[in-house]
RNA sequence: GGUGAUGUAGCUCAGGUGGUUAGAGCGAUGCACUCAUAACGCAUAGGUCGGUGGUUCAAGUCCACCCAUCACCA
């Protein structure tokens, strides 16, 4: 729910340009590389790209069913993108704007690999809590290296890292400081982001890490083996990867938007947290490579639930999907919008707010105009609007709004179009108030003016659709096609629809059910710690955090000292574990080499007398002589996940 | 720890350059209405504008300090 702030935030941004008849593109990448992917396709046990793949199109449904429509929606991972990263990169060097530099990294040697601080944990130098993150302490909030960290252990193979050094490549940031500031002014970012730029200036720019070494899922560096492009340097890049395959696909000339002195605007939308990459590194490194630079960046805040920060734990963590099989995209969208200014200040999705809003201002107050009038219309006149405006002056103020509804929509001050529409939708339902069509309809002579009054409540309801049209695009079309019409652009506010037939009035949102939204709220975890309370039984969530792989007995030892304990070195693949197992009594050491077994993997591993336990074996049976160890049949490797 | 942002009615938020009794929507209460998905209309109540001190004829609005919340610190 988080990231459908800003999906539809530019979203609604997009359709407003394109129904004034603007020529604009909404153009989308998902980001495929970087490490967490990488180890995340390792634990499933599949490649990389299926796992980006799988995900991406998965994000792409969920969008679309949220009425969010890209232009084009491509990969980080594309053919276009490597090409670009590639001459980008070639362009920075040949200008100068490229070095390397040996640096020292934490190393995880049971890994094979170099470790992002966030894979590091430790005890904090400070104040001594546990279990910190290497690069700041979430207790006392101190910053540091991770080899400042106490007891710093890997959090892949919770061994100790080991400090190597390995070349890596360097841009120039520090040589932007000016061309930077000349950009800032020319953007006119917000005057937040502005404020946390100049922190940056004040600082000093550094130059900036853009490789990592293998293992690692990214692009190559040109003339090296084992060291890759870091995520963040080809992912803002793969904008113009998507739209350089969009252009492709529909013979559009890519240099007329991106040749260095384009006169295309270009605008990026995102979260607060990513400014750094999109408002510094990234237009400095367009520039170093003689590319345009965007026309300005949007940052927005982050979603809150009931006041407290999206979390899975605390159960305030609600997926676009779960929304989706409960409620109806568009409340969202209109409480979203309702919400949403140019700032980046967070934004609160409060439940009873929620409701109340929506049902209040949107079911309440809009659609009920519609509602209200077209029963006259259909039950009294034959679906027939009639020839004139009951109040041409009221129908004229309604157009006379959006002027200031179009400059908020473009300022993305949302929250002030949808106060300004609904205040109109207020005044609506105040002229049928004053008019009583339901007393005049008994009255013979006023028989025809009802169904001029219900044909003005209908084209005033009418252009408050129009106006909404970027932000709830599904009901606006359903209203759309009341009037028989076949599309709607900015310019069709002015012709109001007389003397024509309309369909027959079918509701056209229903209100929300307070209850399907505190279902939502509930988390998946609550629910599945319920189920487990009355039941006995576990969900299959539960089932499957336990993490169970097929492992095959390297070493078998006897344990000194111990009378029910087997020390095993079990191969699971990519590592091997120690694991003690109180199998003496049934098993022979020289009977366990080479037999495949089943091991619970993501156990905690535990400090026994004889040395820590990595895991667990399972087997069957009461004990003694009686324990039987799960084996697999033929063909199932180690490492497999078992589900 | 440093930097920044935010703190206005029960809830969500507006309040250029300081200026008469601080606003809106929702909610609450009362009245009215019954065309409309118990929707709409009218009215009323609700705030020492986070706290303290200062500048000023005058401060929600400027300054200082403090408190709370949030974010950023490559």
């Amino acid at each position: 729910m988080g990231h459908l702030v800003e999906y539809i935030q530019t979203d609604i941004w997009v359709r407003f340009q394109k129904m004034k008849g603007h020529n604009c593109l909404y153009i989308c990448a998902a980001d495929a590389h970087g490490t967490p992917i990488m180890i995340k396709a390792r634990e499933e046990n599949i490649n990389p790209e299926a796992l980006v793949e799988r995900i991406s199109k998965q994000q792409l449904r969920d969008l679309n069913d949220f009425g969010v429509e890209f232009d084009n929606f491509h990969s980080t991972h594309s053919s276009e993108n490597k090409k670009l990263v590639e001459e980008i990169f070639n362009a920075l060097k040949k200008n100068g704007y490229i070095y390397t530099k040996d640096i020292e990294q934490a190393y995880d040697e049971k890994m094979k690999m170099f470790l992002p601080d966030r894979f590091i944990k430790g005890v904090c130098p400070k104040c001594q809590a546990e279990d910190q993150y290497g690069d700041a302490c979430e207790k006392c909030g101190a910053t540091y290296n991770p080899n400042e960290l106490i007891n710093s252990f890997s959090t892949l193979s919770n061994t100790k890292p080991v400090w190597r050094e390995s070349k890596h490549y360097f841009f120039k940031l520090s040589d932007f400081e000016e061309s930077l500031k000349a950009w800032i002014e020319d953007s006119k970012l917000h005057k937040s982001i502005t404020n946390k730029l100049f922190e940056w200036f004040e600082m000093g720019l550094q130059d900036w890490d853009i490789s990592r070494d293998d293992p690692y899922f990214g692009f190559k560096i040109p003339g090296e083996e084992k060291k890759y492009f870091y995520v963040w340097l080809d992912a803002p890049i793969g904008y113009l990867a998507s739209f350089l395959n969009f252009c492709k696909k529909n013979k559009i000339k890519y240099s007329d938007y991106f040749d260095a002195e384009s006169k295309a605007e270009l605008y990026h939308f995102i979260g607060k947290d990513i400014v750094y990459f999109h408002a510094l590194f990234w237009p400095a490194v367009l520039k170093g490579a003689g590319i345009r630079q965007p026309t300005s960046v949007f940052a927005h805040g982050f979603l809150t639930i009931n006041g407290k920060k999206m979390s899975k734990s605390r159960g305030t963590f609600i997926n676009g999907r779960t929304y989706l099989d409960h409620l109806d995209p568009s409340y969202i969208r209109y409480y979203y919008a309702a919400k949403l200014g140019p700032s980046m200040e967070d934004i609160d999705l409060n439940t009873e707010d929620f409701v109340a809003r929506v049902n209040s201002d949107l079911v309440g107050k809009l659609i009920n105009i519609a509602s209200r009038c077209s029963g006259f219309i259909n039950k009294q006149f034959d679906n027939q609007l009639s020839k004139k405006l009951d109040n041409q002056e009221l129908f004229n103020q309604f157009l006379s709004a959006s002027e200031d509804i179009s400059n908020h929509f473009k300022n993305r001050e949302y929250s002030k179009a949808m106060r300004k529409i609904i205040s109109l939708a207020d005044e609506a339902n105040r002229y049928l108030e004053n008019k009583k069509p339901w007393i005049m309809i008994k009255d013979e002579e006023l028989h025809k003016e009802v169904q001029s009054v219900c044909t003005q409540g209908l084209n005033l309801f009418r252009i408050l659709m129009i106006y909404l049209y970027p932000v709830i695009p599904e009901i606006a079309i359903n209203a759309m096609k009341l009037f028989n019409e076949k599309e709607w652009r900015w310019k069709d506010l002015d012709s109001p629809i007389l003397g024509k037939k309309i369909k027959e009035y079918r509701p056209l949102l229903t209100r929300i059910e307070k209850k399907k939204v505190e279902n939502l709220m509930t988390s998946k975890e609550d629910q599945s710690d319920k189920i487990t309370k009355e039941t006995g039984k576990i969900t299959i969530d539960d089932f499957m955090k336990v993490d169970l792989r097929v492992g095959i007995i390297d070493e078998a030892k006897e344990v000194e000292g111990a009378d029910k304990l087997l020390k095993l070195i079990v191969n699971l693949d990519k590592e091997k574990r120690t694991i003690f197992a109180g199998i003496k009594s049934a098993y022979k050491v020289e009977d366990l080499v080479g037999r495949s077994v089943v091991v619970a993997a993501n156990l905690a591993p535990r400090k026994m007398k004889f040395g820590t336990s990595e895991g667990m074996i399972l087997a069957a049976g009461p004990g003694g002589d009686q324990i039987f160890l799960l084996s697999t049949d033929e063909g199932a490797k180690p490492g497999m996940k078992i589900k």
